[in-house]
DNA sequence: TCGCCCCT
DNA sequence: AGGGGCGA
């Protein structure tokens, strides 16, 4: 459907490109493609690929195509550090960008560069102008363009995964703000992008909070003595800087005055240039694109000019229910033959297609029918269209947002996502808290109706505890949303997206979209998506029932869902003047090491430019390259500068640079902006990520915050327990290698656990015939990279690279390896051979993974399979081991009664936050649940050794 | 998108 | 071996 339609405009809108942006977009999403002289077409082929499409579907009246003018614009004036960590353009990109503005003039639009201002500003300025007598729809992906955001200017970004419409509801919903304070909430945030530090400490989440009461910079000036008092300190140095901030993020409303309107008109498309551009440029893949231009070519041919009526193809009769875009795939596609003339031609549905189910629309619960004791499916869909019908609703935080991943996000908002979860989680905002959806369908199994309901989220819930059983794309986007859902009894769950993933934990895409694909599949039509839900429920449990995976479903993973729930709710807590602390230190030092840097290299230039930095090295200082990447380019990694060490003084500082910098980038600055109002931080736990059944941890990733090297110590003793709180670590040691010698019955293995000696020492005695005591570090140290690599499938090659010996030597090792421990070759062994009859290999539990490259005729395939089944049988049944206990820890009546809960995972830790008294305690309880889990019910033939301490930070505690 | 680098 | 985040 086209803008147009989705939008309900009845005026030919004014469309304004962001041009610059998609081009530079454009250049990074796609890597070398270039014409056979070896001219760079990437970003051209992208750009031109886009507006062929664009025209296609909008048939646009007015369009601009705005370009960034070169050199220097106002904003460089006020703050000569404005975008000053941006590197040079990269030569290939510029080579494209004269071809870009001929594709532009060729498919007859018309494109500006801004003079003395950015294209945005140059955007806001037509949008401003125009606004009154037209729609405007700005085509961007930039931040600084929703300030444009009114009851007639639209954001459109046709994104490389997920296209995303905008009005200015929808912003209103998402971030709380109006379009006005814009400017002023980005300036206090900052933009890393624009070299905008912003006010330090305070992140989108404060500042949401600030500005709902205190509209702009100014109201916070002057109400200052009403700010909290920790908020006021954090102002108190930037209270002048955030005004110049603010007239970054402004964009100007009255430049471009010599564009008008005519400038704009769109031109019919000269298809015989077109052609000989594509060809020119040897894109050859677009040339069908313009045969489907049809109306919109120049009547230079012949061809007849069929109107194309949108509303073509079938129409379901169904009440509400959106048709879907992706059901006219056309088989008339092709060049050169001209649609068929009001003939849909293909209105016959395959034999055998169930009918769709009516829709009935139901915004009060008391209106649907009474799911006691009935299985219900329960799905969120939405689109552009359906938000637009949501505005009605009362604008909620946390509503229900359509969400390109898995279903939907109960509390998903596209600008601010951190912050706006947070507030909906902890519940802190003046709203109730209840998220309302767009449009939930839900299907009664037997029913012959599916209802679309639009009512209270919590009404819902409530009315969803009676039923027997519920099927919903995503359980835990349900329970985060804290609107009663964890009143559902656990067994009455079936998550899909979980069941997907168990049936094979390597697709990475659970999302309903693509579940929801297999309509064809099914026999279903795509109009009723919780009948769908259902059927596709019905198909998964026969295939986890027939994979012996229903065990692990049911008791597993299902329960964990709500411990993940809760501890992504509970939150670590961050001690904010420690990062603060830190992080001045980190960034002196850095502008200490820059300074020194640029001046031993005869000059500025951006050191964290893999390119930039490999110039000066092997091109201006003269060292010698020792390794390639696999782009071609030099590379310039750790290892590669590590063989550099002492052959220049630089070398040193620049890996110093680099730790800081990972330091400050990733840790220091973003995440106290990440913190709630009592200092928490909250990750986001994926159970559906992993192809071995660990969890991963984003927004942000807390399993890899630094441990090791000078600042691991520091940077963890920032993150502490609250006031009158300990935090309790525990982790299993060599959780890996005890599951090892369980699984192989290595009698080595097994009598080195059992006598909880040293496992690298030991394994280093028998590979090197020396008794125990007299290993020396060094041969202990090879038995542990060793010890690891058997971990990870041992490659001779990443064994190698790490002992730093030569390939022939890392195979005779190995080889020595295995002579010695002949229970461990053959459990190799027997994991292949398994892999290689049923396709895929099984955890302790029986978690399953498919292999098929066991089977590959590629050596390097069948390799890499033959590791990853392996390590998959290993990590993976670590993983079910830590699972088990994270599920006993949450449910123990001893852990409860003394205020302990979870608050992290970490691969083979568990950290809990208890009130200090009940410290002690709890770590015993814990250390005694995690090495007395039994998977399968049997303990493992080793013991499970768990180490714990305590302390007021993480470090202390580790 | 890749290269780099942090974690188990 | 398995991850996630940042900057270009």
């Amino acid at each position: 459907m086209s803008l147009k339609e989705r939008l309900g405009l009845t005026t030919e809108p004014l469309y304004l490109m962001d041009g610059s942006a998609f081009i530079f977009r454009a250049f990074y999403a796609m890597q070398s493609m270039q014409r056979s002289d070896g001219f760079p077409t990437n970003a051209l082929f992208i750009v031109t690929r886009i507006l062929l499409k664009f025209l296609k579907d909008e048939h646009p009246t007015y369009f601009g195509f705005i370009l960034d003018g070169k050199g220097k614009n106002f904003r460089h004036d006020i703050y000569p550090e404005y975008k000053a960590n941006r590197s040079a353009t990269p030569e290939p990109l510029v080579q494209q960008l004269e071809p870009v503005t001929r594709a532009v003039r060729t498919l007859g639009l018309h494109l500006a560069i801004s003079e003395n201002c950015e294209a945005d500003d140059c955007i806001a300025s037509l949008a401003a102008r125009y606004k009154k007598e037209r729609p405007v729809i700005i085509i961007g992906a930039d931040k600084d363009l929703k300030q444009c955001l009114d009851d007639n200017v639209f954001l459109w970004d046709p994104g490389v995964k997920q296209e995303k419409l905008t009005t200015v509801a929808d912003f209103r919903e998402e971030t709380g703000l109006d379009p006005a304070q814009w400017p002023d909430f980005q300036a206090v945030i900052g933009d890393s992008s624009d070299n905008i530090p912003g006010v330090p400490g305070i992140g989108p989440k404060t500042a949401a909070k600030i500005f709902t009461e205190h509209g702009s910079l100014e109201a916070i000036r002057d109400h200052f003595p009403s700010l909290a008092p920790a908020v006021q300190k954090k102002f108190a140095e930037h209270l002048d800087t955030m005004f110049t901030y603010r007239r970054l993020t402004t964009l100007a409303t009255s430049e471009c005055a010599n564009l008008t309107l005519d400038h704009f008109r769109v031109s019919p498309v000269d298809a015989e240039k077109t052609a000989l551009f594509l060809r020119e440029f040897e894109l050859r893949t677009l040339m069908k694109d313009i045969s489907a231009l049809g109306p919109l070519l120049a009547p230079s041919g012949h061809m007849a000019s069929t109107t194309n009526d949108p509303s073509d193809g079938p129409t379901t009769l169904t009440t509400g229910s959106p048709k879907p875009v992706s059901a006219q795939m056309s088989l008339f596609d092709s060049p050169g033959s001209a649609a068929p003339a009001a003939a849909p031609l293909k209105q016959t549905e395959p034999a055998g297609t169930q009918r769709s189910l009516k829709i009935t629309a139901v915004d009060d619960i008391s209106s649907l029918p009474d799911c006691a004791g009935r299985r219900v499916a329960l799905v969120a869909v939405g689109d552009v269209l359906h938000r637009a019908e949501c505005t009605t609703l009362p604008p909620l935080l946390g509503m229900a947002a359509p969400s390109p991943d898995r279903s939907v996000s109960f509390a998903d908002s596209a600008g601010l996502p951190a912050s706006e979860n947070q507030q909906a989680r902890n519940g802190s905002t003046t709203q109730t808290g209840d998220a309302e959806p767009c449009a939930l369908h839900l299907h009664l199994a037997g029913d012959t109706c599916e209802y679309r309901y639009t009512g209270s989220l919590t009404a819902l819930a409530g009315y969803m505890t009676k039923a027997e059983y519920i099927v919903t794309p995503d359980v835990k986007a349900l329970l985060t949303t804290r609107t009663g859902w964890r009143a559902v009894a656990e067994s009455r769950w079936f998550d899909l997206g979980l069941a997907a993933y168990l049936l094979d934990p390597e697709d990475r895409d659970y999302s309903w979209r693509r579940l929801s694909a297999r309509a064809d599949e099914l026999d279903l039509p795509a109009e009723n998506p919780a009948r769908l839900a259902l059927a596709i429920a019905g198909d998964f449990e026969r295939r986890l029932q027939g994979g012996d995976l229903t065990d692990l479903m049911r008791n597993l993973e299902i329960p964990l869902i709500r411990v993940l729930a809760d501890m992504e709710e509970v939150g670590i807590h961050i001690n904010r003047a420690a990062f603060a602390e830190f992080l001045n230190e980190v960034q002196r030092e850095l502008d200490r090491l820059t300074r020194t840097i640029h001046e031993a290299a005869g000059g500025p230039f951006n050191i964290r430019s893999a390119q930039q930095l490999g110039d000066l090295l092997f091109n201006r200082l003269g060292l010698k390259p020792k390794g390639k990447t696999k782009g071609g380019q030099i590379s310039t990694s750790q290892a590669v500068l590590e063989k550099l060490e002492g052959e220049h003084p630089v070398i040193d500082l620049i890996l110093e640079y680099r730790k800081l910098e990972k330091l400050r980038s990733t840790y220091l600055e973003p995440m106290p902006k990440m913190a709630d109002e009592q200092g928490r931080i909250h990750t986001t736990f994926n159970q559906l990520a992993t192809a071995t059944g660990r969890l991963s941890s984003s927004n942000p990733n807390l399993q890899n915050i630094p441990v090791r090297g000078k600042f691991g110590p520091r940077m963890r003793a920032c993150f502490t327990a609250r006031a009158g709180c300990k935090l309790v670590s525990a982790d299993y040691s060599q959780i890996e290698l005890r599951v090892l010698a369980h699984c192989s019955q290595d009698p080595t293995l097994l009598e080195a656990f059992r006598n909880d000696e040293d496992i690298h020492s030991r394994t280093a005695s028998v590979l090197f015939d020396v008794p125990a005591q007299d290993v020396t570090p060094d041969q202990r140290r090879n038995a542990k990279t060793i010890n690891f690599g058997l971990v990870y499938g041992m490659g001779p090659q990443k064994l190698a690279q790490e002992l730093k010996i030569s390939l022939n030597e890392a195979k005779a090792f190995i080889e020595r390896y295995f002579a010695r421990l002949q229970r461990l070759k053959a459990f190799y062994e027997q994991v292949e051979a398994d892999a290689r009859e049923n396709g895929s290999v099984t955890t302790l539990i029986g978690r399953r993974r498919h292999v098929p490259d066991i089977q590959s005729g590629n050596n390097q395939l069948q390799s890499q399979a033959r590791r990853q089944a392996i390590n998959t049988v290993i990590q993976g049944s670590a993983a079910d081991i830590i699972k088990i206990a994270m599920l006993r820890t949450a449910q123990d009546a001893q852990l409860k009664s003394l205020k302990a809960r979870l608050v992290l995972q970490v691969h083979d830790e568990l950290l809990l936050e208890v009130p200090a008294e009940n410290a002690q305690a709890a770590a015993e309880r814990l250390a005694d649940i995690m090495s007395g889990v039994r998977p399968g019910g049997k303990p493992l033939d080793v013991p499970l050794k768990v180490d714990y301490g305590i302390g007021s930070g993480w470090h202390e505690a580790h």
